[in-house]
DNA sequence: TTCTAAATATGATGCAGATCATAAAGTACT
DNA sequence: AGTACTTTATGATCTGCATCATATTTAGAA
């Protein structure tokens, strides 16, 4: 379902600011998002106030899916990460989609699939793996997004939140990867050589 | 998808006996596995031997189409809980299930939105949550699956392997649970209540 | 009923990573 | 070039849970 496609039906863009949450939890859905422009992240709080990061979507992605699918209040906020262009689409309006665009409905169980292997990953790595381990695995699956020589733009804040750690262990972690030569650096930023 | 409709279809049923192992890491799937009778464990197992249950799949429901759906190779293992009788459908015949039986794709669909529930809330327990607090998490999500005044059949290991815990520190949370009555027990067994 | 294996129990000790504190680099903006 | 803010850095201490060891209880099989 490409973005213009809902364009042209005549859906409505909205435009959401840096920092505005989208949905929080315990909110019932109403709407699938649809990424014009922009990205946000979704997130769960902990009662102590620590964010982990469910996932980032950017333009030309949905999100909001699950929990309207299935009918269960969010159990995370979506926050917007960078200004982000929006197209709200209702429940009917989705369902109509599924049924109506060929292709559609197999390219939300693609998509569908591939968060749910992200997140069987993850969730191996967070009960198993100590602190070196899971800082290499989401690393490399963040690189494996980026074009050789290019360095990942994510601060060491963010890995902490992607992997249930603290910062400092993240900033010696890396250190410590950096110096078996497990990832590269070049100025203080992690970058993909092959 | 009901599994009398694939039987008549003519797909043929297969038996597993307990502890046989339906399929592993880094092999290439082939096939979508539907189970008509038995149940299955998906687990991770860690470099130590650490088991992580990825998920419990029982009669009725079927297994292993994300990886196949996005064409990358097993991360778990699947085994064999209780001998199990279980219907292979070939990549092709799966698709072709997609496309043709009416209301099977949004069957998926939610299906994986289910499961993605799930792993979120697991994922932020494993990164946010401590013992005590996983547990309870845990055992009021499968309370919610049996009948009220019934007990919970799964063993301290079990929960131990679903929360990333070690037995002793669930022995031992269980009864920090119980004696606050966060849960309620009966014989050792904890039991759900209302 | 007896034997055996699995599950539960409980204490003692160790350690990875959290937490706290404080500082030095970067980066962006004026 | 200077100011303010964010990110990275680094040492010291604390702590929850793992780990190890060793019972005791329960359940299933013969």
């Amino acid at each position: 379902m490409e973005i213009q496609k809902l364009i042209d039906k005549g859906f409505a863009v909205k435009t959401f600011h840096k920092d505005a949450i989208v949905y929080e939890p315990g909110m019932q859905p109403r709407y699938v998002y649809f990424i014009k422009l922009g990205e946000v992240r979704m997130v769960t709080i902990s009662d102590e106030g620590k964010e982990f990061i469910q996932g980032v979507f950017k333009a030309g992605q949905y999100f909001g899916e699950p929990a309207l699918l299935i009918d269960r209040p969010y159990l995370a906020f979506t926050i917007i990460n960078k200004d982000s262009q929006i197209i709200q689409v209702s429940k009917n309006d989705f369902f109509g989609l599924i049924e109506n665009e060929p292709g559609f409905s197999m390219s939300i169980i693609k998509t569908l699939s591939k968060r749910l292997f992200y997140k069987s990953m993850m969730l191996e790595e967070l009960a198993n793996e100590k602190a070196e381990h899971r800082l290499l695995t989401i690393i490399n699956y963040l690189l494996a997004e980026v074009k050789v020589g290019e360095q990942l733009k994510v601060t060491r804040q963010e890995l902490a939140d992607m992997t249930g750690l603290r910062v400092e262990t993240v900033i010696r972690g890396v250190k410590l990867l950096s110096s078996k030569e497990e990832i590269s650096m070049v100025r203080g930023k992690i970058v993909r050589v092959k």
